[in-house]
DNA sequence: GAGCGCCTCTTAAAATGTTTAATTAAAAGA
DNA sequence: TCTTTTAATTAAACATTTTAAGAGGCGCTC
């Protein structure tokens, strides 16, 4: 950029050379961190073909084979027609290929090709790759401490976004 | 077949109780967290008739009234166009409205509206809601460490992400 | 075993967000 | 004056997501 940060263009509440960060800074914080990252992944991710969004799938059959379309979904946090598109989209690009459960027809599973078997470990080098970058100068115990702390954030967070059973009769 | 080494010589993800999370878990786990924060933040915001997105140009311009329009889509990592697009879509909906600079009519200077200003406080109470769910029962530390580890993340990927200026033909 | 309800997935329609490329307008400089 | 650069917008294209509605199959009850 050409434009010259002057510094001290403001300080709106913290100190010049504490960095008081309070519970406050914490939601554009993760956004703006969450969204550096996705453009960094994305970027690696070109290479294999793949879109944003596309890896999670990838990578959950890489663990799990066979899931279901809807166990995807819940798994990734999207709602079934939207697994359903991102589906035939790699389905169409040869990732995976989706079979009829032969004891329940209703269930759609979905199984990696040889492609997108292949494809798991360039996903997982650019992967990690991204949070090598990210984690620059991170000690071990920090980066610990923040797998853990954001963990805890997604299942509070869940807890209350998905009141899952809500028992009204039993 | 598709599963990983079922046997812990590595317990990456399959411990529960030690919980000993590596630099690999990192990018899921900010991905995962940051959608259920967005999730949650959406639902706080459409109280305000705001969709996710538009509250940081909303927060931007309560900090400074009056940016341009690049200012906006720099300071929240998005291109020209996009903003327009926003900001047209917000100015229609009577958040904010556009005018050109005095001494320099290239600019397009944004300045929130009444109905503007009034939602700031709201999105201030939503945000605050949702930050003060997800960090249940975290300490005030583990909060300071938290954000300052997201700020870092992020100024290590931009670092990155935009290799400013790079002379390719001299 | 026929019908009814529920579950799973898919299709359809609509909205948002994003990008690159091209265009318009205005300032800056030679 | 003429050329170059800068800022914003428009246009075209695509990805992602959602809700609502439809199609098909399973299980249970009568």
């Amino acid at each position: 950029m050409g434009k010259k940060h002057k510094d001290g263009k403001k300080q709106k509440s913290k100190k010049k050379d504490q960095t008081e960060y309070t519970v406050a800074d914490l939601s554009p914080a993760l956004t703006q961190a969450a969204r550096s990252m996705r453009t960094v992944l994305s970027r690696n991710l070109l290479d294999s073909g793949l879109y944003a969004g596309q890896d999670g799938v990838i990578l959950s059959l890489a663990e799990a084979d066979g899931m279901t379309a809807g166990g995807l979904a819940q798994k990734l946090g999207v709602k079934a027609p939207t697994m359903t598109r991102t589906i035939g989209r790699m389905e169409a690009q040869g990732f995976l290929e989706r079979k009829a459960d032969a004891d329940d027809a209703r269930l759609t599973k979905v199984y990696l090709t040889e492609l997108g078997r292949g494809s798991v470990k360039a996903i997982e080098m650019g992967s990690a790759a991204c949070d090598a970058l990210a984690t620059q100068a991170f000690t071990e115990k920090e980066i610990r401490n923040l797998v853990r702390l954001l963990k805890a954030i997604d299942a509070n967070l869940q807890a209350e976004a998905v009141p899952l059973d809500e028992p009204d009769e039993n």
